[in-house]
DNA sequence: GAAACGTGGTG
DNA sequence: TCACCAAGTTT
């Protein structure tokens, strides 16, 4: 058990990444670092941490900012219900926490977006309280380590990791040791092709032993993703601004701007589901005109095929008029607005007078 | 417990 | 082109 401990953390200090947020012990940072990182790669999260503390240096800025804002510096990062949540988790430790994180894990775990992981891995790293942040790496690394054969993925194999991971926590310095097993994770002890030869933990490792390091743990079957297609119109008013409606906060790419539109709906033409879709988002009867653009895209649990038509108001339609989830929108203007991947692929596709980006 | 929830890198 | 998956949480 210490022997683990020992090796690890003397690997660690040899072996540790140089991260932005390891360069601090600011919890607010340590918290929207963590916040980032749920299902997301360290080098993609990199740069998005910087723009998001030089934006929003404390929770106090963030508090106080517009969820257009905090989605705008968000916007092509994903699971967008972490920036909402670490909005609204901002606004409670200005009413309620005193405009700073609270320390223990029960605390942080009662805030929106905190769940076990994140609230062992803040409670460790920037509060130093010994408790196990067990995510995707110190799962796999300890079902190795331990031979676990059962699924990791179930509810009683990550109880049982977890409590495994709380056994191995030291009182001192546990957030050093916590981020050593996922480092260790990430760099060395791989999904595929483990590097064992360089790891640490090799000679008391069960599964490198038995020769399973490749065959643990046992993954779950995946699904295959359903297809989907969906349309956009392209309005345009009489000064060339596009109308642009902003998405319900709680759902899909909540919060983000896009074309009225829609899914179509299962033998749906698309112009007609395109009028359909628009008049239920807008109020507005329009003429399909012509085919602009069609993009595919995937996301985390269906594939979908975008296509965008150039559109125009029907006579007798009332315009709708700007609000805060309606509005008409330059091409400059849009660009300082949050939309999706899919809708920012139709963007070189507009028809409107621009510089064109040289390549491509 | 299963499903929803994004995007980009990789073999 | 495609399946897999990466520092998970919420409903």
């Amino acid at each position: 058990m210490s022997l683990i401990r020992q090796k690890l953390l003397r690997w660690y200090r040899k072996n540790q990444r140089d991260l932005p947020w390891r360069r601090t012990r600011d919890p607010y940072a340590v918290w929207v670092s963590e916040i980032m990182l749920q299902q997301t790669r360290v080098e993609t999260a990199i740069p998005f941490y910087r723009r998001f503390l030089e934006r929003f240096p404390d929770a106090s800025s963030l508090a106080a900012a517009s969820s257009d804002e905090v989605l705008k510096v968000w916007e092509n990062l994903g699971y967008y219900s972490r920036a909402r949540n670490l909005h609204e988790a901002a606004k409670i430790m200005e009413s309620r926490h005193g405009g700073r994180l609270p320390e223990t894990p029960e605390d942080l775990a009662a805030l929106p977006g905190i769940g076990d992981y994140t609230a062992g891995a803040v409670g460790s790293i920037a509060f130093g309280r010994p408790v196990p942040a067990v995510d995707g790496n110190v799962r796999r690394v300890l079902a190795r380590l331990y031979a676990i054969g059962d699924s990791v993925e179930s509810g009683p194999g990550k109880s049982r990791l977890r409590a495994l991971a709380a056994e191995l926590v030291p009182q001192e310095d546990p957030g050093a040791f916590n981020q050593s097993l996922m480092d260790l994770g990430s760099r060395v002890c791989t999904p595929t092709l483990p590097r064992c030869p360089e790891c640490p933990l090799a000679n008391v490792c069960e599964a490198f032993h038995q020769g399973l390091q490749e065959r643990l743990p046992v993954a779950s079957p995946k699904k295959s993703l359903p297809s989907e297609s969906a349309i956009a119109a392209v309005l345009l008013d009489r000064d060339g601004r596009f109308l642009v409606v902003r998405r319900p906060l709680q759902g899909f790419l909540g919060g983000l701007w896009k074309f009225p539109g829609g899914f179509l709906r299962p033998g749906e033409g698309l112009p007609e589901g395109l009028r359909r879709t628009v008049r239920e988002e807008t109020g507005l009867p329009v003429s399909v005109l012509m085919e602009l653009a069609s993009v595919n895209t995937v996301y985390s649990h269906f594939r979908l095929r975008l296509t965008a038509f150039r559109c125009r108001k029907r006579s007798g339609g009332i315009v709708p008029s700007a609000g805060p989830d309606c509005r008409w929108a330059t091409f400059e203007e849009m660009n300082r607005l949050a939309f999706s991947k899919a809708d920012r692929l139709l963007f070189p596709f507009l028809p409107v007078c621009r510089p064109r980006s040289p390549a491509g």
